[in-house]
DNA sequence: CACCTTCGAGATAACGTTATCGCGAGGATA
DNA sequence: TATCCTCGCGATAACGTTATCTCGAAGGTG
């Protein structure tokens, strides 16, 4: 009896408002008053159906909802991948869930294709609105949604293709911040090793790195390393920029996955005697010998934008395109203190 | 002229697929096949339908065709924290994709009524099946979805109040291999310090670590500390451990948070001199000095098990409700290895 | 040549909710 | 007492799909 079920051996079938309202006597447009907590209701009959509804174990059906409302009360989140630390997807559900709305989170994987199917698949569900951290190189197959009104942001990353807001962090100033920190600790040869140019993070960062050369007159041959990350290419790097005729005694590298593949490759003993400052937050910093100086992005902050702009453009489809620019701070724990 | 709207200012209103038959000048009913694949549909039809659904920029509502089919092709998983380090979020994600079946992951946040407003919400969703990692005390409150025909999976811990399926740890041999690991290496004072016994898995590992004190014949007392994980809590365990008369020369840590709040709590230099055995992987192990030795959960078998429980139920609704355990293994790293 | 089958497309009714409209009763006003 | 609101509830039409049924045409068979 407690898996009553309907006749046909599939799923039971659930009781919906008009089974309530033939329970409690009353028409159906009276039953969804009550569940819509609609005040014109007389309070016979709020409790009739209330009763009613316990009975049941009525529980209203969402899509329904939706779909005659044509709101979803939910967003979505494309981004690299959840289910590892990502603050920003942690600022975004907790926005979000303050703002009533629900969070459908997806990973891209790094993967452009992926990332094309659960955007698109975003679309075709109609959510209110979409964040995405942008990986593919063109999103001008979004133009249909955007113009057919799908609220959109990007994070960290610029769109190209199309015009959406936009929230990213300083990335020219967080190299030139670490940069600064390293000459000011007395080291004249930095090198940088950072993601590939190929990706707008890693090309912005380069370029930023090169600028600071540039501006404190060091040549720039060999001392900028940006690539693909993976333990050869960043191994490679570091035994060029430590092992030639003048030889780095200080490195910035350009995220946090290449700040731990570094850090591996270079062991314990030589990380400690190499001043190095990581741009991106690295989880457990604190507890490595010496502590990792970072240039800390303000996740947080991004991601409470990113929903922010998101809905403001909900809110006003017409509102002209916007970009935030988040600032970056230098947290000082110790390795990017080290002596020349 | 790309941002046509309604005109009634608000959204922009999209095609359906009433819009793209009258474009094709044909039927609905033909529209619909098409857009489904259906192969009886001859080829002229085919051609103009698609003209018409490119002309149009139509896109399927998914939320009609999940009221219309009554399945949504969707799980939702209600974890601690999605953004965080989970490695079994990571593995329903991906297993549900290789199923066809989108996620909908939503944090729990070790909050009680946000657990239940979320498993509320997926369940008026009427979501194809729920996979929690269930938190509060008492789910009885689940019983009329249950009945209702809503599969559920509980992930790590069992759940009270209504009787689902379940996949968890074998924390009771992790315990035992700790002890067992750290006896080998000639400890015999030996602490435990986790999780309060109000949470399931602290309560079972607190209780297996008993037993192994009992087996070797040790006293159990000021030796085991179960409690709530912050700092004053556990650094205050950590001193009446360290700094009594016979003093503990190896520590079991209990979960995760209990690992990195003692090796702060320590500091490196006392953290290198003790032996320490980790419960649950811990992010940059192999970075500190020495590496962490823990034992690790399969958190990705754990993981696809949760999803291969919960499309086993969502097939056959009445097969028995199946508990599956899964072995943990010792990762040896260094600090498990310390001598007394 | 009549009949039966098959095949492909169209008309129409759901799915479970909300929104629009209407209608009857009751009180206030002239 | 007749008229006019107002208030509270009910009937019914959407929302955008898919599923069921119908129907006409074409082709094969006795």
């Amino acid at each position: 009896m407690s898996q009553a079920r309907g006749g046909n051996g599939g799923r039971p079938k659930r009781p919906t408002m008009v089974d309530v309202a033939r329970e409690a006597g009353v028409a159906l447009r009276t039953v969804s008053r009550v569940v819509n907590n609609d005040p014109t209701v007389g309070p016979e009959y709020v409790s009739k159906v209330e009763a009613a509804i316990a009975a049941l174990n009525f529980r209203p059906d969402e899509r329904a909802r939706q779909l005659r409302t044509g709101v979803t009360g939910t967003i979505g989140a494309a981004v690299r991948r959840i289910a590892e630390v990502n603050a920003e997807l942690a600022a975004i559900e907790q926005t979000a869930r303050d703002c009533g709305l629900t969070l459908l989170a997806a990973s891209t994987d790094f993967d452009e294709p992926r990332e094309r199917e659960i955007l698109i698949s975003m679309c075709r569900q109609r959510l209110d609105g979409i964040i995405v951290e942008p990986f593919g190189e063109n999103h001008a197959y979004l133009q249909p949604e955007l113009d057919a009104g799908m609220p959109l942001v990007a994070m960290d990353r610029p769109m190209s293709g199309v015009s959406v807001d936009c929230v990213m962090s300083d990335n020219a100033s967080g190299i030139g911040i670490a940069f600064h920190h390293l000459t000011q600790h007395g080291h004249r040869r930095i090198a940088y090793i950072g993601d590939s140019e190929l990706v707008f993070s890693g090309r912005e960062r380069a370029a930023a790195f090169r600028a600071a050369l540039r501006a404190h007159g060091q040549p720039i041959e060999g001392l900028v390393h940006p690539g693909p990350i993976n333990t050869e290419r960043v191994c490679a790097a570091l035994d060029s920029v430590l092992h030639g005729d003048d030889p780095a005694t200080a490195l910035v590298t350009g995220n946090m996955d290449t700040t731990l593949t570094a850090l591996r490759c270079l062991g314990p003993q030589a990380a400690a005697q190499l001043a190095i400052v990581g741009f991106d937050e690295v989880p457990l910093a604190d507890l490595l010998q010496p502590a990792l100086t970072v240039v800390a992005q303000e996740t947080f902050t991004i991601g409470r934008t990113a929903v922010e702009l998101l809905r403001a453009r909900m809110a006003d489809p017409s509102r002209p395109v916007q970009t935030v620019v988040v600032p970056v701070t230098l947290k000082v724990r110790g390795s990017g203190e080290v002596r020349p």
